[in-house]
DNA sequence: ATGGTTGCTTAGCAA
């Protein structure tokens, strides 16, 4: 089974590439972030048509997350459930072969120490009490999307010029660690311990041709799913040429 | 050096 990961920066904008991306690779599932749509103006015919099932949890202008399957999915879930978390489209789950999958696009926190920074922090928490509330580590469940926070050294090509970002600052870090606590597995990092491997370039300041990325774009995974990954990597191509996204697809392959 | 770019929506916000 493969699987990708991709935030595509409104899904209007990058539809060409997306269905470029499904011929090329194939995939069996995947995860949009950032749709900047909602459901009704969602391309839903292109993608049925290049034979892929739609989840979307979208919204006006921000936020908005998908998932494409080939197989049916069903329970499909939208949000926390949780009125006080659930403003932003920032979480869509549905159930594909036994599998439990969700498509999250954390909050980026804007600067350290504002209201956006307290929202992240407790975003994350709200998630990992998510879990603890309705799964188990030994289901098998995947969660995937753009998580806005690089969690060791080597995902950050410029560590120290990061270190006091919402992106790489310790406590966001911490939060991540608390889902691996719970019982995920960051795919990619496992089977690609060197790092060095990013997934997101800003579009500003040459971010890109000078190298400053970071990999903030995650497979989680529980165990018995991490335990049969046999490949993970970042399709960094796709962030070349004309109207890429800023972000990069991750792809990770089961069995 | 507080810069720079992209997308949505239409001048200002978010990333």
């Amino acid at each position: 089974m493969k699987v990708a990961t991709w935030n595509v920066n409104s899904i209007r904008t990058r539809l060409d590439r997306l269905l470029a991306f499904l011929d090329r690779e194939q995939p069996d599932i995947v995860c949009l972030q950032e749709l900047k749509t909602t459901a009704e103006n969602f391309p839903t015919e292109a993608i049925e048509a290049a034979g892929y099932r739609c989840a979307v949890h979208g919204q006006r202008t921000y936020n908005g997350v998908a998932i494409l399957s080939r197989e049916k999915p069903v329970e499909i879930s939208r949000g926390f459930g949780d009125t006080a978390w659930d403003d932003q489209a920032r979480l869509v789950g549905a159930t594909v072969d036994d599998i439990r999958i969700y498509s999250a696009y954390f909050p980026n926190g804007g600067e350290i120490g504002s209201e956006k920074w307290a929202f992240k922090l407790g975003w994350i928490e709200r998630l990992r009490q998510f879990l603890q509330e309705n799964h188990r580590p030994k289901e098998r469940l995947l969660i995937c999307g753009d998580t806005n926070v690089a969690l060791n050294e080597s995902d950050v090509a410029n560590p120290d010029k990061w270190a006091d970002s919402v992106l790489f600052a310790e406590p966001a870090r911490d939060a991540i660690r608390g889902l691996l606590d719970w019982g995920l597995v960051d795919v990619f990092g496992r089977l690609n311990p060197r790092g060095g491997v990013f997934s997101w370039w800003d579009y500003r300041q040459l971010a890109f041709p000078k190298g400053d990325g970071l990999r903030i774009d995650h497979v989680l995974a529980t165990e018995p799913l991490a335990s049969i990954a046999s490949e993970a990597r970042i399709d960094r191509e796709e962030r070349k040429g004309k109207q890429p996204s800023d972000h990069a697809p991750v792809l990770a392959v089961f069995g």
